[in-house]
This record gives C-alpha cells, sequence and structure tokens, in this order.
DNA sequence: TCTTGAACCTACAGTAGCTAGAGGGTGTAA
DNA sequence: TTACACCCTCTAGCTACTGTAGGTTCAAGA
C-alpha cells in the first residue's frame, strides 16, 4: 500500500495534482488508513500513470476521461480511441502550423533590429504597424 | 470619439476583453460620454493594436506590458525589446521541438492501430506502458 | 417629443489544469 | 514520548479571458 507521497514520486506528480485528480473524478477515491489518509494499490497506480503519459502527450482532462472509459470496457470499438487519438494529433499538427509562422515573423524582428533607440526598434516598429506582418493570425494561443 | 463596441470591432477584440485590459491596467482609463461610456481616440486604437499584435504573436501580457512601457519611452535602449523579442523567439523554438516529438508518438501511436477492439488498441496500450515511449516528456504544457 | 432596441454599464462567476498556503492531524522511528 | 516528516481539508490564486444578470444610455424613427 502506497501513501499519495510515494505514489507522487513513482509518478511524477505533485501530491496535490494527485488529489485534484480524484476531485474531479479522474481518479477514484481510494481507500483510507485507520487515521484518514489515502493508501493505493497496483491499480491507482497504473491509473495514474496513464494519465500522467497522456497528459504529456498533451491530450486534455476531457480526453483522457474518455480514454480511461473506453480502456475500461476492452470489448468497445476501438475507433473511439483512434479518433481520440487522431484528433490530438491533428491539434498538434496544427499548433506546429502555427508557431511556424510565428518563428519566421519573431526571427525577422530579431534579426533587423539594430540595436539602437527604441524610437528606431524594429521589434517595436512591427508590433505597432500590423500591416507589415507576413503572416496572418487569426487566433490567439500557441 | 469611439464606442468601445467599435473599437472591438476595429482590433477584433471582444469588448470584455478590452474592459479587462483596462481593468489589469494595460490600457489607460479612457474619456467618458456624459452618460457614463468609454469613449476612444487614435491613440488607444493604436495601443490596442499593439497588444493584440503582440498576443498574436504569443507574447504574454506581462511582456506586452513592458514592450508597451519601452515604446512609451522613445530615448530608451532598444535592447531590453530585443531580449523580450528573442525570449519569444525561444519559448516558440522550444515548444516547437517538443510539438515535434508528440507529433511523432501520436503518428506511431495511430498508424499502429489496426481497428479492433479496445483490449488490443495499441492507443491505449501505448499510453498504459510509458516505457514504450520513444521520446521523454519531463514537462507538461504544449 | 416619445419610444424602441441595440449597445452600453458594473459586478461577479466560470473556464483549464493545476499550485500554494493556512491551520491542523497522523505515523513512525529513536 | 517526543520529534518531525508527512498527511488532511479548505480556500485562494494563477493566465487570459469569456459569459451572465440586471440595469442604464444612446441614437434613430414615428
Amino acid at each position: 500500500m502506497l501513501t499519495i507521497g510515494t505514489l507522487a514520486k513513482k509518478t511524477g506528480t505533485k501530491v496535490q495534482t494527485i488529489r485534484y485528480y480524484e476531485q474531479i473524478g479522474l481518479l477514484p477515491e481510494p481507500g483510507r488508513s485507520a487515521g484518514g489518509q489515502r493508501r493505493y494499490g497496483d491499480s491507482e497506480l497504473d491509473r495514474l500513470s496513464f494519465v500522467r503519459h497522456a497528459r504529456q502527450l498533451g491530450f486534455s482532462l476531457d480526453a483522457i476521461r474518455e480514454l480511461l472509459d473506453l480502456s475500461d470496457h476492452p470489448d468497445k470499438s476501438c475507433a473511439e480511441a483512434d479518433a481520440i487519438a487522431r484528433r490530438q494529433l491533428k491539434q498538434v499538427e496544427q499548433r506546429m502550423a502555427r508557431l511556424e509562422a510565428l518563428r519566421t515573423e519573431l526571427q525577422r524582428m530579431v534579426h533587423e533590429c539594430s540595436g539602437g533607440h527604441t524610437a528606431d526598434c524594429r521589434v517595436l516598429e512591427v508590433l505597432r504597424d500590423h500591416s507589415e506582418c507576413l503572416t496572418d493570425h487569426d487566433e490567439i494561443g500557441a
């Protein structure tokens, strides 16, 4: 039986995060010691590892909830899990494309800056005048 | 003189967001009509455009605050603005590298999925077993 | 001049995914 | 038994907004 601190160390999670996952129903309520402290077994360790790995791959907690549910029902079709992963992949690709455009413009700003006074700063100038912008950014957020 | 709604349309910002920027001190308090409604001039339009453009490039509101301050002092050295932009560029490059790794693993998951039952789903299997993971992910978040 | 309806106002709550702190209780080894 | 690391709950905070409730103002048309 593991304490919450041990589970945290084993999974690279903060203690508060584990309690948070329990609170939002991502992890089941664990058993408790006589004094009321949480005690975990291997199944909880596996479940939390699953969650952390999925988080590291950028899945949202909602998506992870779906994936966990699928994982709990081995007879269900795999198609749904596949769809979630594809959706995630698409999001990652979109974000990459967006960052690519940002990188280009930031590089331009930085390379053109000659290092004088802010009055002539290319960085500020580019920010001031959107029309100089080579790329279109409809959406905000990386 | 522009109403807040017109300013919002011209800059592609939501009305609430403009009020929020004012609240956190990113935009100055504007003049008001006799009835108490906000009225904006060209300087506010420029300032908000600057903010939006910087946001679109992924700068944080804190970074934008610094950039605005520099922009307000044309005699200051450009070096600081340059440093902020370089920091941002670095962040973008780091995020891209991270997304690249995620994309690789997601592609692997998706390509290996044969479409049967979740019991044999590669997607879930990969998530379950971190040791199969080709990449290291210390940090969470794109 | 009056009315209508869109646009405005403030204040507060909610979003994701945690993280930190206060103030107190538990578990274990010396 | 005492020390001390660890655990508990509860609440608030973070970023950058977004939405809602309940009420007021403005400008155009009758």
